[in-house]
DNA sequence: GCCAACGTTGGC
DNA sequence: GCCAACGTTGGC
């Protein structure tokens, strides 16, 4: 089992809207990144713990907790010319870009970046990196349970 | 609105 | 294959 950070702007699904989403399950759509692709195919795994990361918006931060929901499967914003992620590029016949499910659990306290990196436990998390622009980052065990800990 | 960081594109 | 230009992300 394995702990990621998914970010998502409030504005496009915050956790609210995740847990207001059928079964509390969003399609994670619209990733246009090879390393981000990648965890999805070859690491992501359903059951695998996530950290519901709001970005881009006024308070970034964790604001809930959640889980992958399936495994990862073509995604169909890239086929769509509707779609702002529509990639005109990417070959039906071989999708370049995949998709999970995503589902919420609860939302919590907001735990804020100063928060973070204030916490020597989370000093090292990939999002707090100078010019992290992933949207999706690998969490140690050691720094999911502090940030459970902490989100008591 | 600014700007640092970084991925992608495209000319050569 | 190199690398400059460009576009995007995302905190502040």
């Amino acid at each position: 089992m394995n702990y990621w950070l998914m970010k998502s702007e409030p504005d496009e699904c915050s956790i609210d809207d995740a847990l207001a989403a059928a079964a509390s399950t969003v399609e994670w759509t619209g990733v246009r990144n090879y390393q981000a692709r990648n965890f999805m195919r070859d690491v992501m795994r359903p059951g695998d713990g996530v950290l519901f990361y709001h970005s881009s918006c006024p308070q970034p931060g964790i604001a809930g907790i959640a889980e992958i929901a399936s495994t990862p499967r073509p995604d169909p914003t890239q086929f769509d010319p509707q779609s702002p992620y529509h990639d005109p590029k990417s070959d039906p016949a071989s999708p370049r870009w995949l998709m999970l499910k995503v589902r919420a659990l609860r939302r919590t306290p907001l735990l804020g970046l100063a928060e973070m990196r204030a916490d020597p436990v989370l000093t090292d998390m990939i999002v707090l990196r100078r010019g992290n622009r992933l949207s999706i980052t690998p969490v140690t065990g050691a720094q999911w349970r502090r940030i459970l800990e902490r989100l008591a």
